[in-house]
RNA sequence: GUGAAUGUAGCUCAGUUGGUUAGAGCACCAGGCUGUGGCCCUGGGGGUCGGGGGUUCGAGUCCCCUCAUUCACCCCA
């Protein structure tokens, strides 16, 4: 590894030549299917002022609290580095008086920046496929947009993941709750591990996904968020459970899923898959119907869901659905003698034209060089172009495939060579 | 933020109890084949041994610091 003086931040990847086609066919994925569902693409910017994540994901939450990007602009503003999208894409939609035709249905690829200890499906940079359903206040949106990441997940050729679904109550049950599971943590107190009794006094939902042994058996015992739902969320439940059940999505509840962001109600569900250790939860998401009203707006029930691109891309490596070295030159223009350069680009141009993917040989090496080029490139087609047969005006074609060659003239070349290489 | 492991060529890795000019395979370039890819043979370019400091006659090897990566926790996508 050579000493470099400026390497990229912590916790960042660059994205290389070799990669970008993996990025390429999953953002190409997210966008077909989103349009599918008939949810239009959304951009916001970068940076945000402060108080769009303070209040909307809420001033007590990690993100909100120690993981933020902040800096201040020449003009004494305070900015964020967008630590996620739901609620710069709320404040958007405010701003632009989205909410007068609804429903609205969108989607993001953008992406976040959160100041965290990286490892492998953790980065300070991280890139989400995100969607957004808002004017629906029953439970069909939440079946749609879980559809939504099944259909995206399943057309990359994922099938065994878990999708899990619980709900976290509203404003009228979730107090009661609160206080039910406070008391029951309270007489088993001294089961519990360190961090569980901590997190008693902050937020007591998060001992439910505790993973140590000893506050898994008083997580057993615990009264239910299930069991203390008011009809309203019950029947919420019930009804996403009805949709996904028609739809064929096979699901499981789980009561341990718990979000740390504020804006949650109602429906929280993950996407999982076990192959990648800590950071298994490859999509995460819920109903979110207090947000907006808590930006400023007039209250407007939401869900949606966020999906990391790059845990997702660990996924598919591992599942061995990613092509290595997706082709991507059709014909290589190859030339000798010191002087036909020029007249290979010319020929190059014009088998462009007619829509096929051409590279010509650009730095004068040895005919063998260049088509040890061609044959990495994976190019079907090979012209070449030699001063005897530029005399005559003709060249060379090769296909690579059958070592046959013939002689073409140059102006028949991208009429021969175009209906010669199929396209995949 | 807490705890731990790892860093030798572009990549995957050797490198004895500290001891001469730090190696291999793959990749790259060239030649064998003066105008034809894959196979084979030969040769070549490439390393401040992650960085800095220390111990020592002598450090890739031992010690300290630092940077980066990885794993677990926290949290999350």
């Amino acid at each position: 590894m050579a000493t470099l003086e400026l390497q990229r931040p912590r916790g960042t990847q660059d994205i290389l030549p070799g990669d970008s086609p993996k990025w390429q066919r999953v953002e190409a994925v997210a966008h077909r299917v989103a349009q599918s569902f008939g949810y239009a693409e959304i951009r916001t910017p970068t940076f945000e002022h402060v108080d769009v994540f303070r209040r909307g994901v809420g001033d007590g939450t990690d993100i909100v609290e120690k993981e933020m990007y902040e800096f201040q602009d020449h003009g004494g503003r305070a900015l964020v580095l967008r630590p996620e999208s739901t609620a710069a894409v709320a404040r958007a939609l405010l701003q632009a008086s989205a909410f007068s035709e609804l429903p609205l249905r969108l989607y993001y690829l953008q992406r976040h920046f959160r100041y965290e200890r990286p490892q492998s499906g953790r980065l300070r940079e991280h890139t989400q496929f995100g969607v957004e359903a808002y004017g629906a206040a029953g439970p069909l949106a939440d079946a749609e947009v879980i559809a939504l990441a099944q259909s995206f997940l399943g057309a990359l050729g994922l099938t065994n993941l878990s999708v899990r679904l619980n709900s976290i109550g509203d404003g009228q049950c979730r107090p009661a709750y609160r206080a039910a599971l406070l008391a029951h943590l309270e007489g088993h107190r001294q089961d519990l591990c360190a961090d569980c009794q901590r997190r008693m006094e902050r937020n007591p939902l998060r001992v439910l996904d505790c993973k140590n042994e000893g506050c898994r058996r008083v997580i057993a015992q615990a009264p239910q968020t299930l069991d203390h739902l008011c009809a309203d969320c019950r029947a919420h439940l019930e009804g996403v459970e009805a949709a996904l059940s028609a739809l064929g999505i096979s699901f499981s509840r789980d009561a341990s899923i718990v979000r740390g962001l504020d804006y949650y109600t109602r429906t929280v569900f993950e996407v999982q898959y076990e192959n990648l250790g800590a950071q298994s939860t490859v999509c995460g998401g819920g109903r979110y119907d207090g947000l907006v009203d808590a930006l400023g707006g007039a209250p407007q029930p939401g869900v949606g869901f966020g999906l990391g691109v790059e845990r997702l891309l660990l996924t598919l490596e591992e599942e061995g659905l990613l092509e290595d070295r997706p082709a991507g030159t059709d014909v290589f223009v190859a030339w000798l003698g010191g002087e036909l350069g020029p007249e290979a680009m010319r020929i190059a141009q014009a088998l462009r034209a007619s829509g096929l993917r051409v590279e010509e040989e650009i730095l004068g090496r040895s005919l063998k060089a260049q088509l040890r080029r061609a044959q990495k490139l994976r190019a079907a087609k090979v012209v070449i172009l030699g001063p005897q047969e530029f005399l005559r005006g003709v060249a060379i074609l090769r296909d690579m495939t059958s070592s046959q060659q013939e002689e073409v003239p140059i102006e028949d070349l991208p009429a021969r060579v175009g209906s010669a290489a199929p396209r995949d």
